[in-house]
DNA sequence: AGGGCTGTCGCCTCTTCTAG
DNA sequence: CTAGAAGAGGCGACAGCCCT
């Protein structure tokens, strides 16, 4: 399993995980050697996590206005400096995210807490969750689908912001709710475990000063319906990312709504297999979201 | 206006890797 | 073993600059 971290990079790699070109990084060696990689035996590049980490800087100063040529000459040093005059200036999303991926590919929890506490230290919670891990979450998607990352990589990062999650969700769990007059339920699909994305629903919806009951992963339908007895007015929030499948999708839709909308009930639908749904047959009271931002607008 | 830089892209050829 | 994908690197095109 050790092998699973990845400590050697292809071009391609650096190309998904900077968003430079694999051709202009092959240009920008040749006329600045701002990267000079390994060689396998025949000729392949190779780069290592360092280089990446100096891929990542040059990438950030490149976006702010540096020219190649003048990167080129900066030092080691002067590059890491300048990328932290950058940061201060209050443009940290660039910078958090390289991060966040460093401490990725790294599997180190320290860049990531180092991180987040310099976020932190500047904007809420809720603006770190939209701002950086948002498009970093998104990013992951688009990296483990190129396979530039590893089961293992997005796991780690995921785990992590789960925590962060959870740790600002507890402090305001135990204030006792404002508003009474409904309760949210949070659940997920039979073998459906992307998590992150209810489980920050659920800090937005505590932060309205609702009552919230987290059931989590691989609910049912039928233990949905045990809850309606307990409440009276209830909405269900459920993340469809990749399961029910699309064949499916519409007919676990009209289950759902047969099951629980009684009374005032709501059904709140969320995550990538909401596309395949025929929004023409849906209920009054079944809204679909296309975003986490328009389902919080929504509390 | 003209002419270097600069960054990016497309196209081409040759080599290497890999799935079948 | 072979066909096709992917990488290396050369050349040229071009747009957007900065300078004189």
């Amino acid at each position: 399993m050790i092998n699973d971290i990845k400590t050697v990079f292809s071009i391609k790699d650096l190309e998904n995980l900077s968003g430079i070109k694999a051709h202009t990084i092959r240009i920008w060696e040749k006329r600045y050697k701002v990267l000079e990689p390994m060689r396998t035996d025949t000729n392949i590049r190779m780069y290592n996590l360092s280089s990446l980490q100096k891929l990542l800087n040059i990438t950030l100063l490149h976006e702010y206005g540096y020219k190649i040529s003048k990167i080129a000459t900066f030092s080691e040093e002067k590059i890491q400096e300048s990328v932290r005059e950058i940061i201060s200036k209050k443009n940290s999303q660039n910078y958090a995210i390289n991060s966040f991926k460093m401490a990725m590919m790294n599997f180190d929890q320290e860049i990531f807490f180092n991180t987040f506490d310099l976020l932190i230290a500047e904007k809420s919670f809720k603006e770190v969750f939209k701002e950086n891990f948002l498009p970093l979450l998104k990013e992951l998607g688009l990296l483990w689908q190129s396979q530039t990352i590893s089961p293992a990589n997005e796991h780690f990062m995921s785990h992590l912001i789960r925590q962060k999650i959870l740790i600002y969700t507890e402090g305001i769990q135990i204030l006792k709710p404002t508003k009474t007059h409904k309760v949210f339920v949070l659940s997920l699909p039979l073998n459906e475990i992307h998590q992150i994305g209810l489980l920050y629903l659920q800090y937005e919806i505590l932060l309205q000063g609702y009552k919230t009951i987290y059931l989590g992963e691989s609910m049912p339908i039928e233990n949905l319906e045990d809850i309606t007895r307990h409440f009276s007015t209830i909405t269900f929030v459920t993340f469809m990312t990749v399961q029910p499948d699309r064949t499916n999708v519409n007919q676990y839709v009209k289950t759902m709504e047969q099951k629980l909308l009684l009374k005032n009930n709501e059904i709140w639908l969320m995550g990538k297999m909401t596309e395949h749904i025929d929004r023409k047959n849906l209920s009054q009271r079944t809204f679909i979201f296309d975003s986490i931002e328009e389902t919080i607008n929504k509390i």
